[in-house]
DNA sequence: GCGGCGCCGATATAGTATATCGTCGCCGGA
DNA sequence: TCCGGCGACGATATACTATATCGGCGCCGC
């Protein structure tokens, strides 16, 4: 399970295959803990998995809305609804969020509870959850020397994916 | 310089001369660089220095108010103020942004960039910058490992820093 | 003196997130 | 069956964080 390379999508990625997965993978979860994945959230859900970037609340609320006017639907919702949907969502380990652009994308690991350590292109945006335990055993190791007893941690690094590091900017 | 531990405030810390070291700091610093630390930046910066807490640009707007109304100053000083002086101290390495907590603190550190590490206590609230090579080492080691190429990065550790771990939720 | 530049004041607006209250529907127990 | 609790959601208002833009002023070098 651990030390799996990053999944930046493949230039073949078959990315509806990739997000009925997710689906899938959160329905089994839900079903699990008898948590209702809802329609709203069930939409939320979706529609983060559109892509692998991180995408911004508001942006989320702006496709639920499209989506609804496109079928006819109802009123608009309010940005209530959305951040109900994305914390259903967080506590139950179906996306995360990217502190450094306030923003949610949706989680690929199949497992249990897990840190949320991602890589972030600063060219193609995708974001690519890290699977790494050397960085855990650097940062519980670090947290120990200091007397620090660690909760949770925010690992989040910049720079260019293998697709996009042409052209990239060198040190 | 590297691998020192993490400076949480001591009981007997002496904080206004840790205030005054890192005003002495700032203007060595922007002496070297023709930088002109000017009346709000440097206002801006003791309000950060105020404790090792990081602070919201808007409770810093706040004090830059409230001291300009005991003096009997001028008018109120607007959000840009703040948030220029916050950008000109963040570009000279003079304070660090807390993404997980969009607030600011002030840079303990004297050398040159470095990365902005931190843990950060989530019952005094206390940041402390981290400066342990193993960490960066993971970091590199993971992102070489993953064809990514690195930029920058976000490390912020939560948890109860050694003054507060008793009473601490055990895992 | 005058042109450029850095800094700041002022206003407006964009972008992100939460508080609060009321209603509805479901489900379990009296 | 009825009731009570609870989770989910709608609706409104508001809080919190950050930036865009424009104009004026002072300094410095030419």
């Amino acid at each position: 399970m651990s030390d799996s390379l990053p999944v930046f999508p493949e230039p073949g990625h078959d990315h509806d295959a990739c997000a009925a997965a997710a689906l899938a993978r959160a329905e089994a979860r839900c079903a699990e803990r008898g948590a209702r994945l809802t329609p709203i959230r069930r939409q939320v859900l979706e529609i983060v998995w559109e892509s692998h970037a991180p995408l911004g609340a508001y942006d989320i609320l702006a496709r639920v809305n499209a989506a609804a006017r496109r079928t006819g639907d109802a009123r608009e919702k309010a940005p209530p609804a959305v951040y109900r949907a994305l914390k259903f969502l967080l506590d139950h380990g179906l996306v995360h969020r990217v502190e450094s652009e306030n923003a949610y994308v949706g989680c690929g690991a199949s497992g249990g509870p897990h840190a949320a350590w991602f890589f972030i292109c600063e060219r193609c945006k995708n974001a690519a959850e890290i699977d790494d335990g050397r960085i855990g055993g650097a940062l519980r190791e670090s947290a120990r020397r200091a007397g620090f007893a660690l909760e949770s941690s925010i690992v989040e690094l910049r720079g260019r994916c293998p697709r996009c590091r042409d052209g990239r900017i060198r040190a």
